[in-house]
DNA sequence: GTAACGTATCACCCGATGATGACATCAACG
DNA sequence: CGTTGATGTCATCATCGGGTGATACGTTAC
């Protein structure tokens, strides 16, 4: 089966990326400030590698900007991505608050 | 601030369990009315064990609700953990937004 | 009663994916 | 230039997680 939107691609790749714990602490790390790969590597605990690898899947999925500074590379998170699925997610909310209590017959 | 650990927690679950597509179709289904087991079997085309599989992890994640009718059991989403995810992605968004052009240097 | 149906659980297989180490690249600084 | 430090890439490995079939349980129908 085919997808019908983009938005609906572009959610379902950011759910996919979000659903990893070091992807998601980096995510909220960036909320903050612009940071590069030593800041993240210290602040996790994971190998430099690792972040690194979290880095590439973050920047393949759109959800940061990188930023070559000399020898640092700073990453800064893109807010639309978060607020698109933010947006999809509150619609679903949204839609199974006011759903009547209809069951389907079987 | 509310309880953050908890809902720190709760939203880390419903990402990880969002993170499947099959599961997360049966989210979009079941935002529109309640659904059994059956239904959910043949709109997906997935197997009956695959669903029962998937509809057991969202149970577990505190996301649906079951009402068992006889032979069948109907299942109904609950709206505050994706209305609750949706509000931490939103506030994530915002504070990119938000944040300035600061780099903290290296 | 027994049969048929819907659902849940268990055990297993297998593909996906994250962690890790070795290596390459590039920029600053002497 | 050559060295050092920061970063990205590649290959490998181990683990996790989803799909599937067999089976069990409960309910309705006959």
């Amino acid at each position: 089966m085919m997808t019908s939107t983009n938005a609906d691609v572009t959610s379902d790749v950011v759910l996919r990326v979000l659903s990893d714990p070091l992807r998601r602490r980096i995510v909220a790390l960036l909320a903050r400030e612009q940071l590069c790969n030593c800041h993240l590597t210290e602040a996790t605990g994971a190998g430099q590698t690792t972040v690194s690898n979290a880095l590439r899947v973050l920047r393949e999925a759109g959800m940061v900007e990188t930023e070559p500074c000399g020898r640092f590379t700073y990453y800064r998170l893109l807010p639309e991505p978060l607020a698109g699925l933010a947006d999809e997610l509150s619609a679903l909310a949204r839609s199974a608050r006011e759903s009547p209590d209809h069951k389907r017959p079987c």
